[in-house]
DNA sequence: CAGTGGTCTAGACCACCGT
DNA sequence: CGGTGGTCTAGACCACTGG
């Protein structure tokens, strides 16, 4: 491993108030002590304790008034998802209250279709590797997940495919590829055939679709999926802040 | 009115620099001036500058490499929305490449039903006021939007109803509340008897649905909305940065 | 190596809220 | 009024990238 774990103070001061959150410390509605406060007891700065704040208030977990103080959102148990992780589908289906787990159904390498060398700007003819995974929700199908990858970014010593990797972590592991940002293409389709069979559903129902595109830092697609997710036992909940 | 329009050096510096991209003195793909330029030429700290960057790079508009510059994203004009803006349907129109219009359908004060009783936070046989809206895009409906709101929110000198405000607009008029937090619930249905009329679609097509409950600053409900989407018009697309 | 963005500090003043 | 969060500054050092 070449990778340095160096852990900025804002971010170990992140993952103690989200620890206190979690462990029920500090409860929904209870006020937090104030910036000055906590800069004191952390032993930093104020600008830092308000770099974590303010990303706690973006994710709708606190809810900071001027005037008065900042406090825990009542309403976060409502909620399995913020708007920074739509597409990591286990923690989606844990932070629903499931226990997840992943299923590869198939994986090949073939050339291109051309709405995959479209979005992957491609040409037609070049191959990329697709696989098909199965999420399930307390062993309920959930997610049919495929993604496609230009072969020529899979490291070759990297043979086998691990399912369960989350794709950002497999981008990495296995194309030294770093996600910079992912468009999402949202909507809704009837289920195919094939969905059909994979999450146990009748013909003619309704499932959420998510179109992914993932580029790295130079603005180059690595990689582009489509998902389809059964609604009626997952929902996609999330607060939005206001400002 | 009283309502102060003070506007911060961050909010200038932001608005100046959205306007550049907007009329091409960014072109996507390019790189801006760094930190240190732009805070020396705007008079600002580096510390504003940096504040207004974090916000165009949370919206996938901008792009930073440590060691090497900030670029404009290539891919924005692929996008419609942002994370704060996705039940904004008016914008979501209109940056989608049509122009927007709302119709008013249908205004009624009645007893909550016992789910929007549940989502306000009210007895059930409290009044709300429900209102019914079509959204259209170039002339062709797209978005079928209801709302309840409780009627003892309702200021009584404001009468009349008018359908073009946005909601957020809508409740600080006739409300005088302000709109804190939002929590979204996405799915897919298929369409209703009546939603196809109005969308103009045929039986057991696919549609977008979307939860809407709005919160003030004390975690009080103040609406809650059912909103249906014709996906094959208008879709939802929007960029997530990593970090 | 020089220049970029990333992190952090100490301190100042302001707007706003509850009392 | 005192205390809270909101804004802003000037300056420091670090991590990383490109040539």
């Amino acid at each position: 491993m070449n990778i340095v774990r160096y852990t900025s103070i804002a971010n170990q001061v992140n993952e103690i108030l989200r620890s206190r959150i979690r462990d029920g410390q500090y409860l929904p509605g209870m006020r937090l002590p104030s910036e000055s406060d906590l800069s004191k007891k952390f032993g930093v700065s104020r600008a830092t304790v308000r770099t974590v704040l303010a990303r706690l208030n973006a994710e709708g977990i606190i809810l900071r008034k001027q005037g008065d103080g900042t406090y825990i959102n009542e309403h976060i148990q409502d909620v399995n998802t913020h708007l920074g992780g739509l597409w990591e589908f286990s923690r989606l289906i844990e932070s629903s209250g499931y226990s997840a787990s992943i299923r590869l159904l198939k994986v090949e390498t073939r050339p291109a279709e051309p709405r995959e060398a479209e979005h992957l700007q491609i040409q037609p003819e070049e191959r990329v590797i697709w696989m098909q995974r199965l999420f399930y929700a307390d062993d309920q199908p959930v997610i049919l997940a495929t993604n496609a990858i230009p072969e020529r970014f899979i490291d070759p010593e990297r043979a086998t495919i691990s399912a369960e990797y989350p794709i950002q972590k497999f981008l990495q592991e296995y194309c030294h590829k770093q996600v910079a940002y992912v468009i999402l293409d949202m909507g809704a389709t009837r289920v195919s055939e094939q969905a059909a069979e994979y999450l146990y559903l009748s013909a003619g129902q309704s499932l959420l679709n998510l179109n992914t595109n993932f580029y790295d830092r130079d603005n180059q697609p690595i990689l582009c999926g489509q998902s389809y997710l059964n609604d009626t036992i997952l929902r996609l909940r999330l607060v939005q802040t206001w400002g």
